[in-house]
DNA sequence: CACGACCTTCACGTATACGTAAACGTTAAT
DNA sequence: ATTAACGTTTACGTATACGTGAAGGTCGTG
């Protein structure tokens, strides 16, 4: 059966709190993201009910990842991505250029904008290797020590 | 313990701000962690200036590693460095003890913490390479889309 | 023993990142 | 057409992680 009216899973986008449930976000963080400019719904409805697109999810998963995994503050998470203003003019200035040229500079800008990332989530891992390592070494003293008390030792290693 | 007249450098222990100006902290924080029970100093003066020893200052460059570089909040770091009351009893027990097996299980204690802590960070590197290979495939696309342009194509890749 | 530079413990102030409620409008199904 | 479920803005409340005095004690050098 067909529905009459266009329903958000045949519109293609959703609403706010199944974009929430979908990311395990809340709407209110979602709103405040938008507040802070790190992304606007691709569309409003007529009631202005705020519609997300695939884009805009795949914002949002990064941007709960930056936040949950990377534990980025949303300010640097705002400066990872840049202001969003830009993001729509570039969007939209892409789609409606014809001119090769133009095209390819709005590309060339993101490339620098991803690469920036990639940087930054890399430096983030080598930080967090530096700690495993430091953390390793206090696991072989324990377990050197652990090995000297079995063998009959003090324990008193190094 | 009564020192007579320490100098923080013969004695072995740094005062507060000596100890902030290594980690580049503040001195607020390093009391705002013992508030939070993530460290106690070592020892007091007789004037009840908090004095730190080497193994504290260890743990409070670990504390800030695990704040600034793994972005782990306060609460999950007193998690991970388990309750200070614990510790201090460890180490003096450790210390105290002369039986074997008490230092053993002292030891073995010790033991199970820090490869809990390796698990945590690997785990957060885990997260972050997860991340990395999203922006790789980002990169990717438009680095495809580029070239496309390059070769005189419209930039309509996928 | 004086004095400046440090330390102590309250205690209130502040930025971030939301939670929560009020007052009201929208959507979709009955 | 009604109504429950959801959305909107606005605004105040709250936990975390400190900053910033105030009021006073301590340290160590002259």
């Amino acid at each position: 059966m067909v529905l009459t009216h266009p329903s958000t899973v045949e519109s293609g986008f959703l609403k706010i709190q199944e974009v929430a449930s979908e990311l395990g976000l809340t709407t209110r963080s979602i709103r405040y993201y938008e507040e802070l400019g790190l992304l606007s719904p691709a569309a409003r409805s007529d009631g202005s009910y705020r519609l997300y697109d695939a884009s805009d999810i795949e914002r949002l998963r990064f941007i709960k990842g930056l936040r949950d995994d990377a534990g980025f503050s949303l300010a640097e998470i705002s400066q990872l991505l840049e202001d969003e203003a830009a993001r729509v003019r570039s969007r939209e200035a892409y789609s409606h250029s014809v001119d090769p040229l133009e095209r390819r500079s709005i590309v060339v800008d993101s490339l620098a904008r991803v690469e920036r990332q990639k940087r930054t989530l890399r430096d983030k891992i080598s930080r967090l290797e530096v700690m495993v390592i430091a953390v390793e070494a206090r696991h072989q003293r324990l377990t050197r020590r652990l090995a000297d008390l079995d063998a009959g030792g003090t324990g008193d290693v190094r």
